[in-house]
DNA sequence: CGATCGCGAGAACCATATTCTCCGATGAGG
DNA sequence: CCTCATCGGAGAATATGGTTCTCGCGATCG
């Protein structure tokens, strides 16, 4: 074989390569900086160029255009993301646990900062409008965008169905798509019943309960933690 | 009182009050046009302003901007469609059926239509980019846009909870917003799950089941009126 | 009749994404 | 060391879309 002549293109290659993802990386960690400043989203690339210290050509180079460098933020976050969640979830001891710590981590990660200055705890934040925009845009791109996240939700719900801990009859794909979306979007729920900023916790455990309470077979006991629940005017 | 004052002011104003009313009725007919075309939303202010035959400054006479149009639609599209949810649920016997009938019509008038032929089902749909970004953008605003159809959805809630239908410690507003995000963006959740865009059909079936038996009472019998939940590999 | 106002036509302006053009530096080959 | 090609930096140019401004005509009102 003529893998010496590879060797040759690879030799001359190679650092090329090299040089173009630490470039490709200065432009992400650019747009994550901007991302995390107080202008928030809605960073422009020529903000992202000035701030990596690289030009405007080198972006166009690496990226086919913003929306490309936008998904490339998103893909790492949701991978980062997965990743803690599944950190997160390893110390729970069965699978109706861990379902429900999913839940909270997930709500609470997709949640703006309660304090403004908290230690960067997602990046996911700015993305969500791209990510809304995803979603309808570019179905095929989303699914996979969110795959890492999806798979693990899946996953949990397999093993809870395969202890029986949620009803048997339930459709784990189409349930684990419901699941992300409610959780990710709960703060939609929110504004439209017109809550005030503030008076935000317990909602993550009251999204639990309706979840668990559609999840759970009738007559079983769940792991709720908490009753937090509480009427309209008490 | 010196309402002969007022009398004569509006012998004036009043013609041209109308006037007005019907160049921004102009203004929001040419807009539903250009979604109903195919160009679908991502319609420019230059295309409304020529379907509309007026002129552009007529057009920033009448609206503060893009953004108040978008506005002006959203509610009327919201209004519009809680008059229909209201007449769809009407015939239904019980509160519980109520709201089953309001999950699974909402969700259908949510939906982009099965058939791109569909007799102009709602006009929602270009708007749910917007939507979206007015719920992040401006909650306030976005509340009292989808007003209607939240008091709607929490009157049958509150009677439900009265009729001992659904579980009596729910807090009927926070669940309200929920089940309204829910069906709203129901279409996001399919995309997530990888759902390619037909097996279309009972997804609405599946979303009330999972919000019912979130919301029944744990031995209480459900009004299901079908069991189309299937397994993944089913 | 004349002044005022509404509004059509469209140029002008601005912000952003995207592309293009020029040119210097750097590194390989002679 | 010299030469040349390629990489990539700086930033001008272009395209699009929202927003504003200017002009002028015609209607309406006093």
């Amino acid at each position: 074989m003529a893998s010496w002549r590879e060797q040759a293109v690879a030799r001359t290659v190679d650092p090329v390569r090299a040089r173009a993802e630490k470039r490709v990386q200065g432009f992400l960690d650019a747009a994550l900086e901007l991302l995390a400043g107080e202008s928030g989203k809605d960073f422009t690339v020529q903000e992202v160029v000035k701030q990596s210290g690289q030009s405007l050509r080198s972006f166009y180079q690496n990226f086919s255009g913003k929306h490309e460098l936008l998904l490339a933020l998103l893909e790492e976050s949701v991978f980062k993301t997965a990743a803690r969640l599944r950190e997160a979830i390893a110390t729970e001891p069965d699978a109706l646990s861990r379902l429900r710590c999913f839940t909270l981590e997930y709500h609470r990660l997709c949640r703006p900062p309660t304090r403004p200055s908290s230690p960067r705890s997602v990046e996911i934040l700015g993305m969500a409008e791209f990510a809304q925009q995803l979603l309808t845009d570019d179905p095929k791109e989303a699914a996979r965008a969110f795959a890492p996240i999806f798979a693990l939700l899946e996953e949990i719900l397999d093993e809870a169905a395969a202890d029986g801990a949620v009803r048997a009859d339930l459709d784990c794909r189409a349930v684990a798509g419901a699941m992300l979306q409610a959780i990710m979007f709960n703060s939609f729920a929110l504004v439209l019943s017109g809550t005030p900023v503030r008076t935000r916790g317990g909602d993550a455990e009251a999204l639990w309960d309706l979840l668990a309470h559609g999840l759970t077979a009738e007559g079983r006991p769940v792991s709720d933690g908490n009753a937090l629940l509480r009427n309209r005017d008490g």
